[in-house]
RNA sequence: GGGGUAUUAGCUCAUUUGGUAGAGCGUUAGGUUCGCAAUCUAAAGGUAACGGGUUCGACUCCCGUAUACUCCA
């Protein structure tokens, strides 16, 4: 079976076990501030399990991409050294809301395993939880009944805690776990170890391929478990795990998932796979960090330097840096196998399809930097072994700091600094790079200490409701809060029941308002959304005083949302959806949405696109969007329209967002998209929309800053005063351009003359001090000019009298300087120009230096100034 | 979020206790050539990112801001 089909297959298999077949959500999560990577299948449903949201289906299956690069699971430095190891892979699973259980799971399982894809039973074993003391938690022997009835009893293996009890992270619903493993060596190796003795040790051919998560248990804050209501089953498994079991292979690298890519790339690089085991890894590396960077940028994660971003630049680096240390590839060529994947997978995952120009030119673009990065690298490498500095030392060592600084400021991977030293016959001091290393990881962990207090519920199981898209006021009770503390910083998070307050979430930003209670105001400064949860961000103090007054679980308070500032916002967001059509009609269809940031001051919009736009582009899109504006069109608003229906009308959805089975629609006239923002009534309420800035944010990518309502009538205004100003300055010309351009000519012109006449006054000077020199060398004088002007003519002169000395003393507003210009051969005979300035300088409270030859000096006290030149005279 | 580095001519980069801002490429003009490439000669091109401070004097030292790069979280 090809990859294809064993995905299909498991699909249409739950679909027929009454499963409702989901698309897979975005790898880049958002509104979760413990996640930046969807790491696990089970995450585009944490808002079930949490309780926050109600399931959409009893039954779900999907196939899921996800990518295991920080946090608790980063398996990133493992990559391409073993057979099993991947930044991005596929989670197949299948979960119950509250529907079925254990029985239905396991029986599921097998029947898939055993009976769609016909993997021998004699291979396979069963771990389930073998019960811990700590949580007071006996053995899982409903698990161990059910598996019973499919598998010998010699085949079900107990498991501890950390392999047979999933926990979601330190608090919230967990469960005992149940996984099958599958034993892939030859008939001999098994007759030596028994498989049994071999599950969970790390034997790349004795693995799991599928977890069942029973999920059963909340754990409080406090570590007790306490029973949940609704039992829930979650199961992941991993799906090139499955396609090198159906493939007969021992290896994920050796399946048709990743075998296209490998040769892809052995045949670009000269090599075969499978001939040297260094060239080997760097295959794996390429074809496993290509899939990672390429579906990222799909779900519209581009490399950048922060946070997420950043760390998809580094997986492209890490590739980068093995093709051309093991494979070669001197030039940049990741780029080049992104066709390669598409074709692979182009099929099941629409989007890489989509986005594959975007992809390949933003791969590109990031190679040829890192190429960059590397050859700056090597050259301050070079710098340093053939200067002083790696030779004082004695020994042929590059210093730790040394290396760390390579490293840490110019990004020069310390292998590669171990590399280069090792061919000239150096060693790296790793301890003291280490060092430096440690020093910053402590900087780094005690900068980012925040102090999140555990939740207070208030009123335990009460839900939340969003109110405002139809109001800014409502009457609200608080659910739960905490405090949290950042740098010194201290807030208050509050969950409440009903909100009129948007969380920031899809590039807008959260609201800001207050809450009210009788004489006590509490200040709402941000608005945020945490798994679906919306919480307000309160004012420390406020919220002290509020706490003193009453018990809170009994008030009632009224929630204002700043209406001002909302309408502001919902200007700027309406007129991003009108700026993105308009874009489309006057650009073309390939212009797509890659990122939005809509705040109350302006509106910022990312989109795909190679090339300027030219001037009249601009003016266009600007014309359109106004007359959409001047159309005064209603908003026409769906907020459960079933997604389907929705794509029907033509709504624009776009890659990288999460969309459920019912959606939000958001319409204006032509402009359709699916949207969970607030919107103004009427888009001619927006009044008028100027772009104020155009440019590249990537390769492919361009942005577009603009501003509405009262902002563009501001930005007009200083448009309008900057252009009165000038044309008042210059007695309201008929044609202004034109007037200013004479002006440009007029001065370029001047100009010209007066650094002539200068050049004049200058050579005139220096023939008057020539001739005086002549006469007598020592040349002592009070004189005006520009001090630039006068260091040039003393230069001059110079070249021609070696045994001059040149005293001048000058004003310049209140302050004396002093000048003295010396001959070669005075130079020549000991005399320095900076020592007699330094001491000269004296006299007029001043001090001043200088080179041998030619010095300066400046001073408070203009009276001194003839008392210094004559101090000068006497030394020269 | 925290640390480091950088920002100098259109481009790539020099400029050491703070004391005369330069080079290569490119541009322009001229020479050589029927013309082009090539080459020679010359010229133009600078608010040293921005804003403060220290100093007689700041590209250089200090503080702040912006942008980019980079490492850590």
């Amino acid at each position: 079976m090809t990859s294809n089909e064993i995905r299909q297959a498991f699909l249409d298999f739950f679909e027929s076990k009454g499963h409702h077949i989901v698309p897979s959500a975005p790898m880049v999560v958002k509104n979760d501030p413990t996640l930046m990577f969807t790491n696990a299948g089970m995450n585009q449903f944490k808002d079930i399990f949490l309780g926050n949201a109600a399931a959409p289906y009893p039954r779900v299956s999907d196939a899921q991409k996800c990518l295991r690069v920080s946090g608790k699971h980063n398996d990133l430095e493992e990559v391409g050294h073993d057979t099993y190891h991947h930044t991005m892979f596929e989670m197949l699973g299948n979960w119950s809301f509250g529907d079925y259980f254990k029985k239905e799971a396991i029986a599921y399982a097998w029947e898939f395993l055993t009976e769609v894809m016909h993997i021998d039973k004699a291979k396979l074993y069963v771990t389930v939880f073998g019960g811990d003391e700590r949580d007071g938690l006996g053995m899982d022997t409903e698990a161990y009944d059910f598996w019973k009835a499919h598998i010998d009893e010699s085949r079900i293996l107990c498991g501890s805690r950390k392999d047979n009890f999933w926990e979601m992270g330190e608090q919230g619903p967990c469960g005992p776990c149940s996984e099958i493993h599958i034993d892939l060596r030859d008939e001999a190796a098994k007759a030596q170890v028994p498989g049994r003795e071999l599950v969970n040790k790390d034997n790349p051919l004795v693995i799991e391929i599928w977890n069942l998560v029973f999920m059963q248990y909340n754990r409080l804050a406090n570590g007790t478990l306490e029973p949940l209501k609704a039992k829930h089953i979650d199961t992941g498994m991993g799906f090139e795990r499955l396609c090198m079991v159906m493939q007969g292979k021992q290896s994920n690298y050796d399946t048709d998932v990743f075998q296209p890519l490998i040769q892809e790339i052995a045949r670009r690089a000269g090599l075969t796979y499978g001939a040297d085991e260094k060239a080997d890894v760097a295959m794996r590396v390429i074809a496993d960090h290509l899939r990672a960077v390429s579906f990222s940028i799909a779900d519209g994660q581009l490399p950048s330097n922060a946070k997420a971003g950043y760390v998809i630049r580094r997986i492209l680096r890490r590739a980068v840096r093995y093709g051309y240390t093991f494979l070669g590839f001197k030039q940049p060529f990741i780029h080049g196998l992104v066709d390669t994947l598409v074709a692979q997978m182009g099929r099941q995952y629409a989007e890489l399809e989509k986005s594959r120009d975007l992809i390949c030119r933003i791969i590109l673009e990031e190679e040829q930097s890192f190429l960059k990065t590397l050859a700056n690298g090597i050259n301050r490498f070079e710098e340093y072994v053939s200067g002083e500095k790696s030779k004082v030392k004695g020994e042929n060592v590059i210093d730790g700091a040394f290396a760390f600084e390579l490293f840490d400021t110019y990004g020069f991977p310390v292998d590669l600094t171990q590399l280069m030293a090792a061919e000239k016959g150096y060693k790296v001091d790793m301890e003291g790079f280490q060092r430096g290393l440690d020093e910053q990881k402590n900087r780094s962990r005690a900068a980012a200490a925040v102090e999140n207090d555990d939740w207070v519920e208030l009123l335990p199981g009460v839900g939340q409701e969003f109110v405002g898209y139809d109001t800014l006021v409502a009457d609200a009770r608080i659910v739960r809060y905490r405090h949290v503390k950042v740098k010194d910083k201290e807030f208050y998070q509050l969950v409440l029941d009903r909100t009129p307050f948007y969380g920031e979430s899809g590039g807008q930003v959260g609201d800001t308002g207050v809450l009210k209670f009788e004489n006590v105001t509490l200040r709402i400064v941000d608005t945020k959304k945490e798994n679906g949860l919306t919480v307000h961000i309160v004012n420390a103090d406020d919220f002290s005083r509020l706490n003193m007054q009453c018990p809170m679980a009994d008030i009632t308070l009224k929630a204002e949302v700043d209406g001002l500032r909302r309408t502001a916002i919902q200007c700027n967001h309406s007129a991003t959806h009108l700026l993105h059509k308009a874009l489309r009609n006057v650009l073309g269809t390939h212009v797509e949405q890659k990122g939005s940031s809509v705040d109350d001051q302006r509106l910022r919009f990312d989109f795909s696109h190679f090339s300027k736009l030219t001037h009249e582009e601009i003016r266009e899109v600007e014309r359109q969007v106004n007359v959409d504006i001047r159309r005064a069109i209603a908003l026409e608003e769906h907020r459960h329209m079933p997604i389907a229906e929705a794509r029907e009308l033509g709504a624009m959805a776009l890659f990288g967002e999460k969309y459920g089975e019912e959606v939000r629609v958001v319409k204006f006239g032509e402009s359709i998209e699916l949207c969970g923002g607030t919107h103004i009534a009427n888009t001619g309420r927006i009044g008028s929309f100027r772009i104020v800035s155009e440019g590249a944010v990537a390769a492919g990518m361009r942005r577009i800053e603009a501003v509405t309502a009262a902002a563009a009538e501001q930005y007009g205004d200083q448009m309008q005063d900057q252009l009165d100003g000038i044309k008042e300055l210059l007695k309201n010309p008929k044609d202004l351009v034109a007037a200013v351009q004479k002006l440009q000519d007029d001065n370029a012109a001047l100009r010209t003359q007066m650094e002539q006449f200068r050049k004049e006054q200058a050579a005139a000077f220096c023939r008057d001090l020539g001739r005086q020199l002549e006469q007598n060398p020592l040349l002592v004088q009070r004189c005006d000019g520009d001090l630039g002007q006068l260091k040039d003519a003393m230069l001059d002169l110079r070249a021609h009298h070696p045994d001059m000395a040149v005293i001048l003393g000058s004003t310049f507003g209140d302050k004396p300087t002093l000048l003295v210009c010396l001959g070669q051969n005075r130079v020549d005979a000991g005399k320095n120009a900076g020592t007699i300035v330094r001491t000269a300088g004296k006299e007029m409270q001043g001090g001043g230096g200088g080179q041998p030859a030619y010095a300066t000096a400046g001073g408070k006290d203009l009276g001194g100034l003839d008392a210094a030149m004559r101090v000068a005279a006497e030394q020269v």
